[in-house]
DNA sequence: CGAATCGTAACCCATTGCGTTACAGTCATC
DNA sequence: GATGACTGTAACGCAATGGGTTACGATTCG
């Protein structure tokens, strides 16, 4: 079940939210209160969601912020993983 | 399925790791090679789970990083909510 | 040409994760 | 009662990150 490399949330975004409804990213951001500058980090995976952002994003889009909050994590995860490769830990507790 | 009032995850990490193993704070810390401190604030509620710490908790303790992510995720969304009470956001579709 | 869009850089601000050091309080054992 | 272990937390410092505004160059379209 673990995701070979989980896009960045944005990018989900664009497909399948901004593009079928022919929103450019000025409209989306303005409907979202948000600057045009932050909805296109996101978009091009320079920010990540955050919570407020989720909301915002459910209720736009009629999704639910967990999806988004839960994408995001897959994407962070998969990235700490392999930019932390080595972390010592002891293990306390068979499995 | 929406939690009524998720306990922060280092409620359940004290709860559910820490007190069944007998560990105490600093022993867990020094496992987990993070400072007493950081341990401490997670431990209480004043900090969230990060990816690594994420990470470090599931190689220690033999979980899965997601899950802790995911307690994370759900106590930020119910903080979130409550916190910002009204955003003001055009609906772009239709469910 | 002129207008709209887009990505982004440059700044500024607030928050947050993490480390170290240090202090006060609790508790158990000597 | 003193000693040592454990704990929470304040005070600092550092780096990263989300978000806002302004502005510039590039692209596309009427």
């Amino acid at each position: 079940m673990k995701m070979h490399n989980p896009p960045h949330p944005g990018e989900v975004l664009r497909v399948l939210c901004l593009e079928p409804l022919g929103l450019t990213v000025t409209a989306a951001a303005r409907a979202l209160r948000v600057s045009r500058k932050t909805l296109s980090a996101i978009l091009n995976g320079r920010a990540g969601i955050s919570p407020e952002m989720a909301l915002r994003l459910s209720m736009a889009f009629g999704t639910t912020a967990e999806s988004w909050m839960n994408q995001q994590v897959q994407y962070d995860l998969w990235h700490a993983e392999r930019s932390v490769k080595k972390l010592r830990v002891t293990r306390l507790s068979a499995a």
